[in-house]
DNA sequence: GTGACCTGTCACAAAATCGTCAATTTCCTG
DNA sequence: CAGGAAATTGACGATTTTGTGACAGGTCAC
């Protein structure tokens, strides 16, 4: 349950012990200082959850909060939000704005870590999973299935996650470095001809069931998902 | 939001301030003075929420948390705990054992009035106590009970909560973290692996009454329970 | 007590999937 | 049509994910 968490907190010594101790909890963090910072990081970085602060220098960690809330890419991301004993007003506009969660300061490290864990825990399931579907072919994220008509298609994770980018993004070529940023994640090391294999094996899967020239090469450039045939007549 | 909360509370003044303001804010408050009392109206009355004095004259407040948890009725009651300031190992403790949530005293009205809608705003949407039939196998939750047509199947505490709980949402696959969320309570710290584990008891239990593929592991997703065969019949 | 369950965790076995490579084939350019 | 870049393919060892059996505690009804 290792996860990338961001932690924005001004006093150095208070930072330095609550990394270290989400550290040793096998958890990633990564450290602001003032609110603008943190902001920032979270659009770069898209964190699993936010250790925030309320006290902060300059923006306060309530407008840090408002502002996720606000962009749709970072509306999910979970925050834990640290108060100072008697915050009572911090408290309730914070449960408010969004935050998942408080901790008051003092806090014991097991509390700290127990808490991380139930709110990544409750993370809600993605509220955009929709079935996709395409020329005869549909696939479900919700139950994890593909058809093509009646018949069932078996795919491994890979080739699902594959699958799915491409009929979400139809009738675009698609480079291997793009692919590999959206369908492995942009922080993966793998060669671009691994994207050829799992593409063959996509194609392997959707060929006996009546769908072959569904996924193209676009030769120099990459591949492209499209219900229309590669080339027109023959 | 309007909710049934027990209130547990042995101090007659405070009893009194909470529930005058849990009143205002539109809930109905039952009260208790002592554990004991509190432990009869749970399993009478199955209140939404209960809000927990931790310190009580008699049985403890850690105490009865312990029993509603080990309860299978009353698990999936969300409990808040009242904490006197700087009982750390409480709060600790308290989380451990299943409270969902603790306040710490003095509190404000405004802010247990929002801890409460927090915790019941993220509580899961219960499964309905009917019967469920779904291919065959038919689940009663009143009389406990699970058929194979007409053939009994035995199942402890757990993989009947898993059962039921694939059962009310099937097709769809859930994670290891959903499943322990659903079924288990978002309360505990358990392994994920754990929902192997219960899986596997719970296949063993269904495969003799001839309901093999009825649960499906989706490899790199989690489990889900169908009618349909994972592979179209060969 | 005590014996019959249940539970949560492990360690290990079994399976499924992954990423790479090298050999081939295909396709474009001159 | 030759040359070479780009893509396909089949094979394979490594890695990751699941399935299993065993086990140490805990609970509960006798």
């Amino acid at each position: 349950m290792a996860a990338n968490i961001l932690l924005v907190e001004d006093e150095p010594a208070i930072q330095e012990l609550i990394a270290a101790n989400l550290g040793r909890a096998g958890h990633h963090v990564v450290r602001a200082g003032d609110a603008e910072t943190a902001q920032r990081i979270v659009r770069d970085a898209l964190p699993d959850l936010v250790l925030l602060d309320w006290m902060l220098p300059g923006m306060s960690g309530i407008e840090l909060a408002r502002r996720l809330r606000a962009d749709e890419r970072t509306r999910a991301i979970p925050i834990i939000m640290l108060t100072a004993r008697g915050e009572e007003q911090d408290k309730v506009a914070g449960l408010e704005m969004g935050a998942d969660d408080y901790i008051t300061k003092p806090f014991s490290p097991r509390e700290l870590v127990a808490r991380i864990k139930a709110v990544l825990r409750r993370r809600a399931p993605q509220a955009t999973e929709d079935a996709v579907e395409l020329g005869g072919l549909s696939l479900d994220p919700a139950t994890h299935r593909v058809f093509a008509g009646e018949q069932p298609v078996t795919l491994g994770p890979t080739e699902f996650r594959l699958l799915h980018f491409l009929m979400t993004h139809p009738e675009r070529v698609h480079s291997r470095a793009q692919l590999l940023d959206q369908v492995w994640g942009d922080h993966v090391f793998v060669e671009e001809r691994t994207v050829d294999v799992h593409v063959r094996r996509l194609r392997a899967a959707l060929e006996p069931v009546g769908h072959d020239g569904l996924i193209q090469t676009v030769r120099g450039s990459g591949y492209r998902l499209s219900a229309q045939p590669a080339v027109a007549g023959v």
